[in-house]
RNA sequence: GCCAAGGUGGCAGAGUCCGGCCGAACGCAGCGGCCUGCAGAGCCGCCCACCGCCGGUUCAAAUCCGGCCCUUGGCUCCA
């Protein structure tokens, strides 16, 4: 059973060869730190972390870049709000700590290389000097294009049709270029007073100077890098003219994609990426979400309501290239199979823990559910990676998990008291904590000081309240869950007495 | 207008590439039952889908072919 992946540039799933069949090339196209990041990110880079982790589990050594891209209009028009920094580098770099810092709390596997546009200059005056050389670029006023017509295959990521692309510009005597879809490579003089105006917030007072943003020499005078170029100068400078897998948002394959499979494959003669995964977008009702729209959640504040299991539940509960509907209902279904996961996986480390596992006792049907959810994640996830499929699988362990402890309580005769499957609830756990580690999700629950502490209180509260049960105050016990409850701790009584489960996360 | 993706139960969301195991997964919501002092959790069972519409191919179609309707995204400014 191989991995298959759907492929922009064909339209088709195929089997997923790399060039070396023990190296992965991947390359994602990171943001423009202009914003602090919000949910749609997360879920395409949750993806792509899925993918990354998934590749690994099939044996390859993954060589991950994503770029960082901080030379933009966008992130100097935010130049001198609140306390984001006095320049278009300082603005960058606040972001992309603040990007860091979410990239950490969602669980995310390090890239290799995170690499900026403004120390990739050089490499991509390299490139757009190449591109001149060849025939496929031209100068104009200081500013160099990348002409269309020169490539042959313009179009074939998007299907766009090069005729269509040219008519539908607006016709400009003035303009510098020579064809309407041409792009810039470079760009002449300073940042776009216009575009900074344009990207200004409403009502943000930005100090009185006109902003300036970073400039370069260059062989056709001072100018900034254009929109497209930076990935494939970095993409190439850190991985390799060809690249196994390209990814990044839907939103991206026209004209960013398309442009970027120009001038790379023009300059190398090479193909640019053999497979082109795209994540799509979120919904929130019928529109999607989006920063102008105001109805987007950041990633911050997602973590700190949900924590970062449910949020990685969440973005993968449907599949990377299919829509996802963003609404307190789906949300909340998130919480509930991050809950069943997390109370099957607790359910049988607490049996384990008890006398009453026995590595003499075999219960065949829990070691066959096991197998089989084994064996359904495998598929699902070598299917396009299928993370609602796989979630299915890992919610079917916790479910045999559940019916294995009721079925050996049930068996209890009362001096002997349940039997429970050492080895079959141990491996039970090892699956699911692997399985789901794939998914990037964490059962450890790794306790903090503070944490203990609170166990200890919340035992003692349980004490009280047992003695209360056995004298029949129920009234009392009762009102102790309740307000433990409002703090957020379950408890839950059974035969063995009571336990409790703490507000999750970090 | 062009390009792309999609329309599956009350919600959400797989399955569509490789037609039959789909009388449609997993989950949420709802309804019974077991368990429980009660609740929750768990377990067992149930309810809800003529798979957008029309036609075709086939022994057999959610899945293939054709037409139509609708939704969403990108482009139509900059690039």
């Amino acid at each position: 059973m191989t991995l298959h992946v759907t492929n922009t540039l064909t339209g088709e799933s195929e089997p997923f060869e790399p060039r070396d069949p023990e190296d992965v090339l991947l390359y994602y196209c990171g943001l423009t730190v202009s914003d602090p990041p919000h949910l749609g990110h997360a879920r395409s880079w949750v993806h792509v972390d899925v993918m990354h982790r998934w590749l690994e589990f099939l044996g390859y050594d993954v060589r991950h870049v994503e770029n960082f891209t901080d030379v933009n209009e966008k992130i100097v028009a935010r130049v001198g709000e609140d306390d984001l920094g006095g320049s278009e580098a300082a603005v960058a770099e606040t972001y992309i700590q603040r990007t860091i810092d979410d990239m950490r709390s969602l669980n995310l596997l390090r890239a290799e290389v995170y690499p900026r546009v403004s120390e990739h200059v050089p490499e991509i005056i390299d490139l757009v000097e190449t591109l001149i050389e060849k025939g496929y670029a031209y100068e104009s006023n200081g500013s160099v294009y990348f002409d269309v017509t020169g490539f042959d295959e313009y179009g074939k990521l998007s299907n766009q049709d090069l005729d269509e692309i040219e008519s539908q510009g607006e016709p400009d005597e003035r303009s510098e270029k020579r064809n309407p879809a041409d792009f810039a490579l470079w760009k002449a003089g300073g940042v776009d007073p216009d575009a900074v105006e344009e990207h200004r917030h409403e009502g943000v007072d930005h100090g009185g100077d006109p902003p300036e943003g970073l400039t370069w020499d260059s062989p056709w005078g001072e100018g900034r890098p254009g929109w497209h170029i930076e990935c494939s100068a970095m993409s190439m400078t850190h991985l390799d003219e060809t690249l196994d897998i390209h990814v990044g948002g839907r939103d991206l394959v026209f004209p960013h994609h398309e442009n970027e499979i120009a001038q790379s494959e023009a300059a190398t003669d090479q193909q640019f990426a053999n497979y082109w995964l795209h994540c799509e977008l979120f919904q929130m009702d019928d529109e999607k979400m989006s920063s102008s729209l105001g109805n987007f959640v950041t990633v911050d504040d997602a973590i700190d309501r949900w924590g970062t299991n449910v949020v990685r539940t969440f973005l993968t509960a449907g599949s990377y290239n299919s829509k996802q509907l963003y609404s307190d209902e789906t949300i909340a279904e998130a919480e509930q199979r991050w809950a069943q996961l997390e109370r099957g996986y607790e359910a049988a480390v607490e049996a384990l823990d008890s006398p009453a596992a026995s590595s003499k006792v075999e219960d065949g049907a829990l070691r066959d559910a096991i197998d089989g959810a084994r064996e359904t994640f495998t598929a699902a996830m070598n299917d396009d990676f299928n993370t609602r499929e796989a979630q299915s699988a890992l919610l079917s362990i916790a479910t045999a998990i559940n019916r294995h402890l009721e079925a050996a309580r049930g068996d209890t005769d009362r001096d002997a008291g349940p039997a429970y499957d050492y080895r079959g609830l141990r491996r039970a756990v090892e699956t699911l904590a692997e399985l789901g580690g794939v998914l990037g999700l964490s059962f450890t629950g790794e306790t903090t000081g503070s944490a203990d502490l609170a166990g200890d209180v919340v035992d003692l509260v349980l004490e009280v309240r047992e003695r209360e049960r056995e004298a029949g105050n129920y009234e009392r016990a009762d009102e102790l869950r309740d307000e433990l409850a409002a703090l957020g701790i379950e408890v839950q009584d059974t035969d063995d007495g009571s336990t409790y489960r703490l507000p999750s996360e970090e």
